[in-house]
DNA sequence: CTGTTAGCGCATTCAC
DNA sequence: GTGAATGCGCTAACAG
């Protein structure tokens, strides 16, 4: 072995050292500039192809990994998409996440990703960090913000896109269905089949307008219906648990007129289920349960769970395409999206 | 209004532009020189606590947002860290992200997605995308890789942890049960209340080692018993769905002595009680039924699922903090971690 | 405790 | 079709 400085012909084997080859490095043993191998790598038209064939084997060989932070600063373009959602613990989230990465990934972004806990504050920090990362676009999950978070984001020019709540006026764009919809077809579902008396159940703690806008349009109705408004109890327990569901003991112990409890979720509505079974309450005779959200759970469970199914992937995959038009340039698509949902009248209710 | 070029005064009340404000705009602003302000974010202590006072609140009203992406690239340390799973759809794989997260974001980290699809191929393209990033760490699904990707790994020094399954000698860091053990119990469980003629169904397409782990342990100990190898079966369902439960049909067709459906995950297994009970194949009088996994479904599903519990969450949790051990530069603790499981033994097997 | 100098690795803008 | 100069915004290392 000679001892001698690195010369091209060692560079070309460097595939054996550490992987910080740079960009200098790679043009210096093609015998070409560095803005020719960058061109070769992101805008490989503008070089003739014996030069991109010849630069691209050797960055290959050098095992050559361009560093996008430093590409980012330079380009203004980090190719990462900042996404929160409240939990990925739940698979609703899971999966709106999963069609919006499907989406984005194949596009050559990247999915940044942030854990709201259901905490506007944290989701306002959240985007702070993103856009410290200089993320080319942004993902939120419902249609309530800080107001000094949508200020924020307005105010840099990032890209946004609301997902899973219906919003015909987003401050940027929106997809998702309506949820005040969705609680008055429920419950218009509940009142034609007999049910007079409703109780909702929701969580407390959590920033989701989504749960509040159900409760609503559950609401709406039954005041269109000459009825009471529904009971509105809250329980502790995270969503996505399952438990909690023995606050149907406690509802009916308060108010034993109530025949109809409406869960904010599926998962709960299910345990309520379970819970009714084994302490002898009649479901859906003595009482009628339903929730919103749906899973192999929820069909197979006995009684089985009626339930709103709301177009949970599809959410993820068109946000994520709402965010690649933006990207590109094409703004001539409507900015907000409205999804639907469909009552899955089953034997609960 | 008059017209003037910026002046200091008027840089202070850049709060309403673009949040593109720079380091050296608030130096300028603040009267004292970048890396003064530099320091006032990132290493606090080492400015008097009068100008970091003074700095900060003038960084605050500018609005002032670092720049990570330069950061990054100057310090050579990007917070970030790359996390690889198979798909977020599946809340097992969403629950163990959400454990690595939670301890991850605390810690100043931010969780940079990929899905692998359950690819080894494509797991090998997310980690050099991932090293492109600069990430400071990279988690990985299972203990199956790409050599190449082992190698790329090494070379870039890059701290890996592989979770999710038990690895005595991870090529870095590991975390999890051990499947191969888990398989192993399941099949002593079974065969101590009877069982002696076994089918395994595992899913086809996936490259899922852990899956495989746990029909080798059975394997084992059918052997150990004197007993014919489980008869292997493979659907092409994406597990998480719940879907292919069919396949217990077909298997009792093919194979009238077997007296035990092993399936390698939860959801499967549960769809395959149901199926059983639709169609009067009697569980678990006729055919026991056992999976790998438990959720609220298992246990409330009539009759309820045999299974194995894994630790789930917990996986992501020490995931992550083994990954911060490192990245803190302690690297006391031991390499490996294994955690435990539970055989749930319930009604189905 | 604070400032100066010198890059980090790449892409943009203009030349040729 | 290719190259040279310059800067993206920040921090490491050293100086004072």
């Amino acid at each position: 072995m000679v001892d001698h400085p690195s010369s091209d012909a060692e560079a070309a084997h460097a595939e054996v050292e550490l992987s910080t080859v740079r960009l200098q490095e790679v043009a210096e043993a093609a015998g070409v500039s560095t803005i020719t191998v960058s061109r070769c790598i992101n805008n490989p038209a503008r070089v003739s192809e014996k030069t991109r064939e010849h630069v691209l084997k050797i960055a290959n060989r050098m095992g050559y990994i361009p560093n996008r932070l430093a590409s980012s600063l330079a380009s203004a373009r980090s190719m990462v998409i900042g996404v929160v959602v409240p939990t990925i613990a739940n698979p609703i989230h899971g999966m709106v996440l999963q069609g919006a990465a499907d989406i984005l990934e194949p596009a050559g972004y990247q999915v940044l990703l942030g854990n709201s806990h259901f905490s506007k504050q944290s989701e306002f920090e959240l985007v702070r960090t993103f856009l410290g990362h200089r993320v080319d676009g942004i993902l939120l999950t419902g249609r309530d913000h800080l107001e000094e978070c949508l200020d924020l984001l307005a105010r840099s020019r990032t890209p946004m896109v609301e997902m899973f709540d219906y919003n015909p006026e987003p401050s940027d764009m929106a997809v998702g269905s309506s949820n005040f919809d969705a609680g008055a077809s429920l419950g218009q579902y509940l009142i034609a089949r007999g049910r007079r008396q409703f109780a909702y159940v929701g969580h407390t703690g959590l920033d989701d307008s989504r749960m509040i806008a159900r409760l609503q349009g559950l609401i709406k109705v039954c005041e269109a219906a000459g009825l009471a408004p529904p009971r509105h109890y809250e329980i502790s327990s995270d969503p996505g648990t399952g438990t909690g569901g023995e606050v149907v003991g406690t509802i009916l112990r308060d108010v034993p007129e109530i025949d109809a409890v409406v869960f904010a979720g599926h998962q709960v509505a299910v345990g309520a289920i379970r819970y009714s079974v084994d302490v002898g309450i009649a479901v859906p005779q003595r009482l009628a349960i339903a929730g919103f959200g749906d899973s192999p759970i929820a069909k197979w469970i006995t009684p089985s769970l009626t339930t709103v199914r709301f177009p949970v992937r599809e959410n993820g995959i068109e946000a994520g395409k709402l965010m690649l038009w933006r990207l590109q340039g094409k703004q001539c698509k409507q900015r907000s999206i409205r999804l639907g949902f469909e009552i899955l009248g089953r034997d609960s209710a």
